[in-house]
DNA sequence: AAGTAGACTTACTCGGAAGTAAGATTAATA
DNA sequence: TATTAATCTTACTTCCGAGTAAGTCTACTT
């Protein structure tokens, strides 16, 4: 189908050249076509961004989503989710450049699909954070607020994570997940525990 | 000083707007004069945003290291940096901006301007991970990459959490770096002593 | 008063890229 | 072989904004 050659070939270039800097005959190059099938078929430069966003934004929920989706142990449920992540991340590297190195200075429509994609995959993940929580039995020390720092921690670590795992390509997925878990799930678990830092006085 | 208000302005409109669709004719009106007399004193568009990028990053730099900068115990002095830091976001959102929400699709010389600004934040905070490692008497488990990615999944979370503390104004920035702490930190010590969590076989 | 230097502005040029009008090519029928 | 409809391209137009040439204003010197 003509339209998902385009939107593969415009994720590339966006990819590569963001926004701006990524001209229409460019992708219309890549996609062996001229550029006026690309306005026949996706409307404006600005629709044709968002169609790619909302593409790799599916994708990469849909994966962690799959990955995570069982009758599990919340905990290893969300490790799974992780791995699915990172996996997601080593694999369509263009996928994840669109959603996380685009700048939100756009336009309304494409400022407003980036952050629903965002929201998507926090959405999973302070789920998962709460069933863990709840099951801990803790005494219900932690309420939502707490839920939704835990979540956004966990998640602003991972995206800053692809940064590191770029760095050390022998590291599987899994493995880099299973780090990830360890800093914050037995940090998370013993503060549920009672266990605290504070500064002395 | 006429460069430091051109600066000031260019701050402002870069931070809202974004580095394409701010214009070089508003940040003058901004600074109340004519576009030519940017020109006189930055150069180019391109330079003025990476004097931006430069001053914003050595605040930024600057305060952390100011609040670290004590012969305290290395949890204590990466929690002051972190308290500084959330201080410094909730202050001078512009700055943060700047350094944070911007496309790096940009030229060589502002991906650059990026690029070191990240990484002098992350020396910093590296250095600090790596000290509490060593003062906590382990025996070596850990190397230096995983100080690196302590250090890396750190800086995510907290970029991350800028975002949960614009909708939780009430908080007071030491009390987000306090949870901060108390997520990861204690999750590391007791890796570091021995505890793991591991997928179930 | 006349000259001159520095600070500043008006009013342009010029290029680049989004978007499009009009025509060409191909393939399928009759 | 002529017809027509679908698909695609060439060759524009148009606009926007970075960067600049040339001139104006003010204040100070002589």
């Amino acid at each position: 189908m003509r339209e998902r050659e385009i939107v593969d070939a415009a994720l590339r270039v966006f990819a590569q050249r963001g926004y701006h800097a990524a001209v229409v005959d460019e992708i219309a190059d890549l996609a062996g076509i001229s550029k006026p099938m690309v306005y026949l078929y996706l409307g404006s430069k600005e629709n044709l961004f968002v169609a790619c966003v909302r593409r790799s934004s599916q994708a990469l929920v849909r994966a962690f989503r799959e990955a995570a989706d069982s009758g599990d142990a919340p905990e290893l449920r969300l490790w799974r989710g992780l791995s699915a992540f990172f996996a997601f991340v080593a694999e369509d590297r263009d996928s994840w450049v669109m959603l996380h190195r685009q700048a939100p200075e756009q336009s309304e429509a494409i400022t407003a699909e980036l952050a629903q994609a965002r929201e998507s995959v926090m959405r999973e993940v302070a789920d998962l954070v709460r069933r863990g929580i709840d099951e801990g039995g803790a005494d219900d020390r932690l309420g939502e607020v707490d839920v939704d720092f835990v979540a956004q921690a966990l998640v602003g670590a991972a995206d800053s994570l692809t940064d590191w795992m770029e760095q050390h390509p022998r590291e599987a997925p899994d493995r880099v997940a299973l780090r990830l878990m360890n800093m914050i799930w037995i940090g998370m678990r013993d503060v549920l525990g009672g266990e605290m830092w504070s500064p002395p006085e």
